[in-house]
DNA sequence: GCCGTTTTCGGCCCGACTGTTTTCAGTCG
């Protein structure tokens, strides 16, 4: 069958697809009882492709590149070969005909894991999660051996907002909760030290299933107790001497462990995670002769415990540097640190101007002279106003003949803004064909243009994959804005072929958003990496409609970080007169520009 | 099933909690 009809009958499958599967594998594998150590790689894979930063399907055909790939060996580069190729794979569909197909739904809910899902398709016939949820209400679940009353009242809970879809919660709202549980539990506990929040939160992952909080303190006891107290909280899990679980207002759970100054290092390390990152640094310490554990580092001459009050100094025994918690993912930190080739990642204070900015001359809340007003309180030293483009009916865009009167007003507050300087800008919608809502001799009076694409998102993906092309191939865009269109947790990305797009991006000097919004996280981090793998850079902008959005520039500084981005790689932070500079470099040169700008740093 | 500055065979991370049990299985992070 020639390529063109074999992509007409198979899906693409992309990474998440295909760590779909293989953690799938691993979960029957689990009720089939087969060897722990199988299951292990079978989950190791899934977790490698899934955090892949390149598209499988486009390495799939060679078995041997594959199998470069960290625990990915022969028999797993063989089995996605043929899933990639062929859309299907004989392994797992026998597998999978083995047991009920709701089986792998039920073993999702935490707390049921293979023995208590075996025992309760066998003895009770349970094979739905609607078949599971009958047998806890009418309590012959609890009747399960080694189940019970409470083990059952815990997975009604957990099923329950399964169904509700309250399992993961967004970044952008698992920080707050989290700062403001320490807020409030500082004031609660005064003898509380070092209160930090730990686990996905810490590495800037975009979701959060729980909120992990650690503390140090004197009397652990009574800062659990005072957490379980606090107004937020609206029901106790469980609370004992170190440890205490609670449901917050809103449906989140929060985690608080409290424990003495000496362990503190290596518990945060623990559970900072991610889970992979642990497990190669325990097997980086049995190597030496040690075990680690969240309390600190055993064996050596005397066999005691070591313990350590910071992070740094546990790496330090292990021979490493200190890895920056957003990218302890296991995807290549390790190899990067031995070889000394740690990135210096992005950081908040390095960012001089945000290039993405809305006033109600859109669809913003408030007017230029306060976004342009709080942008200096916040010691920006640039920013651009991006009003909608026509395009935008739904958005107040702006006509041409608004436009030139935006341009003028913000000549005039920039005039008067202080050190401040204010570029005149627009985000120019990507209409369907990949032309732009402005022609270029309107576009060209601007100094920075974001082209953002608002409509149109379900197309196929060589369709999306030519429109962004265009946009980017147009001498007077500066970025690519939001690329994918994606809402954390809420609406799905466009279809396109990313690596082209990002090849392109380099080529033209066109540079890619980071969009920091907390909602959208767009570009997201595994697109970051490889984006700057292929040579693009940055630009992370707040997009904000109101002056408190310009919060949200740590969401975008921590999205890049988990991309390995450097200060280099992101034009946004260099000094207002380069940024100009960069500015008035015609596109065809400004891949140049960025090789000057990467060879003097 | 994967992997190798202790191994191409024989290993494979570590501990705690919960709720069920009369000594620990099951699950989690």
């Amino acid at each position: 069958m020639p390529d063109s009809e074999l992509s007409k009958d198979i899906k693409v499958l992309d990474n998440q697809d295909v760590a779909r599967v293989f953690a799938d594998i691993a979960t029957l594998l689990q009720l089939r009882g087969d060897s722990v150590f199988k299951i292990r790689a079978y989950t190791r894979a899934a977790e490698v492709f899934e955090h892949l930063p390149t598209q499988i399907a486009s390495i799939a055909g060679d078995e041997d590149a594959l199998k470069e790939i960290p625990g990915i060996g022969d028999a797993i580069a063989a089995k996605t070969h043929e899933l990639v190729s062929t859309g299907r794979m004989t392994f797992f569909e026998k597998l999978r005909s083995e047991f009920a197909p709701g089986l792998l739904e039920i073993m999702a809910i935490p707390e049921v894991g293979p023995k208590t899902a075996i025992r309760a398709t066998e003895e009770l016939g349970i094979e739905t999660l609607d078949d599971l949820e009958a047998a806890l209400r009418d309590g012959s679940f609890a009747k399960l051996p080694r189940v019970g009353e409470k083990k059952a009242q815990n997975i009604l809970r957990h099923l329950e907002a399964r169904l509700s879809q309250a399992d993961r919660m967004p970044i952008g709202k698992a920080l707050p909760l989290a700062e403001q549980a320490i807020k409030e539990l500082k004031k609660a506990a005064p003898g509380v030290r070092r209160l930090t929040v730990a686990g996905s939160i810490r590495r800037w992952r975009e979701t959060a299933g729980d909120i992990d909080l650690l503390g140090v303190a004197d009397d652990p006891e009574a800062v659990t107790a005072a957490f379980a107290a606090l107004p937020m909280v609206v029901d106790v899990l469980g609370q004992g001497g170190t440890k205490a679980s609670v449901i917050v207002g809103g449906g989140a759970q929060i985690d608080l462990r409290v424990t003495e100054e000496r362990y503190f290092g290596a518990l945060l390390l623990y559970f900072t995670g991610s889970k992979q990152h642990g497990i190669r640094l325990r097997e980086r310490a049995q190597r030496m002769g040690l075990s680690l554990n969240e309390y600190g580092l055993t064996g050596g001459g005397d066999g005691e415990l070591k313990s350590y009050e910071t992070e740094v100094a546990v790496y330090e025994v292990l021979g490493l540097p200190y890895i920056p918690p957003e990218i302890r993912e296991d995807q290549g930190e390790f190899a990067a640190a031995i070889a000394g080739e740690l990135p210096d990642l992005v950081e908040l204070e390095d960012v001089k101007g945000d290039l993405h900015v809305h006033s109600d001359w859109s669809d913003g809340h408030v007017s230029i002279e306060q976004m342009v007003h709080e942008a200096g309180a916040r010691g920006l030293d640039y920013i651009a106003m991006t009003d909608h483009s026509s395009g935008r009916g739904i958005a107040n865009g702006l006509s041409v003949e608004r436009l030139v009167a935006h341009n003028r007003e913000i000549e005039e507050f920039g005039s008067r803004a202080g050190g401040l300087r204010v570029f005149k800008g627009s985000e120019v919608d990507i209409r369907a064909d990949g032309t732009l809502d402005y022609s270029d001799d309107v576009l060209a009076d601007l100094d920075v243009v974001i082209a953002s694409i608002h409509s149109g998102m379900s197309q196929p993906a060589e369709v999306m994959t030519a429109r962004i092309i265009k946009a980017i191939e147009n001498p007077y865009v500066t970025a690519i804005g939001h690329l994918t269109t994606r809402f954390v947790l809420d609406r799905p990305p466009v279809e396109a072929d990313f690596d082209a797009i990002f090849r392109a991006a380099s080529a033209n000097g066109t540079l890619m958003e980071i969009n920091a919004s907390p909602k959208r996280l767009d570009l997201k981090d595994s697109h970051v990496r490889r984006a700057r793998e292929l040579g693009v850079r940055f630009l992370i902008n707040t997009d904000s409609h109101d002056t408190d959005n310009f919060d949200s520039l740590r969401f975008g500084i921590g999205t890049a970080r988990r991309g390995w981005a450097e200060k280099q790689d992101v034009l946004n932070t260099l000094p207002v007169a380069e940024f100009e500079r960069f500015l008035r470099t015609p596109k065809p040169q400004r891949a140049a520009f960025r090789a000057v700008q990467a060879a003097a740093v």
